[in-house]
DNA sequence: TATATCAATAACTAAATAACAATTTATTCA
DNA sequence: TGAATAAATTGTTATTTAGTTATTGATATA
């Protein structure tokens, strides 16, 4: 008889990672502060005006990116400019949309909320 | 002069789902759940055992995992049991793994912990 | 050097939530 | 009907955190 070897068997430490990850895609303000680095770098300023949120909350929510790996930040002058470091968060948003579009066409509820994402 | 049409634009709604999906994955003991529950339905006792946490809490997560349709119930008799409705959550998890194996082996840190992850 | 601008930080508040104990509800079986 | 079991719910506590205001630190410029 042969031992079942489940197929994930990540310790806790690498658990937490995982969900640290999650955590920080998983508030609408840093998701609209990814969104809006999707074509380029931009400064604390651009971001501030284009999310709609004041300066030292997008300022935290830039730290929380930058730990969990997601953003990198460049000085240039007084300007701070971020970038996303890692494209796989656009994977993750891109399957998250699809299957959110697949439950909600299930249940027959309007579709159409992410007809954009491409 | 053409207007730059940008590539993600969700409305507030609809990132606020994306949001709340990526918040059901954000946590240790839900992360715990799925991965008990990848190979096959079990019921909430079983999940109490694999998991380790009390049962009203395991309750309390299942519930959460009900409500972003990332697991569905079933009834039998006196036994509740759970399974994963939506796969693509093993996709997800795979991505961020693959993506925090990098960035560890990047800083030079043990990268031994995400090995069990196919 | 003085001033203005940009971003980060500190201090605080309000809200959300994970975890637990105790209770309730539903089902099975003696 | 009455116990026994399984799961959900309620109430509570402690912790986390998003957001705000005010302040500080750093850089550029007059």
């Amino acid at each position: 008889m042969t031992q079942k070897v489940p197929k994930h068997q990540l310790s806790d430490e690498a658990l937490e990672m995982v969900a640290a990850r999650f955590k920080a895609l998983s508030e609408k303000t840093r998701l609209k502060l990814i969104i809006a680095l999707e074509d380029g770098e931009k400064n604390v300023g651009e971001l501030v005006k284009l999310v709609g949120a004041n300066q030292a909350n997008i300022s935290h929510q830039l730290q929380i990116l930058a730990d969990a790996g997601i953003v990198a930040r460049r000085k240039d002058g007084v300007n701070v400019y971020y970038r996303i470091s890692d494209p796989t968060i656009f994977e993750l948003c891109e399957l998250v949309c699809g299957s959110l579009k697949r439950q909600i066409e299930r249940t027959s509820s309007t579709s159409r909320l992410f007809d954009q994402m491409q």
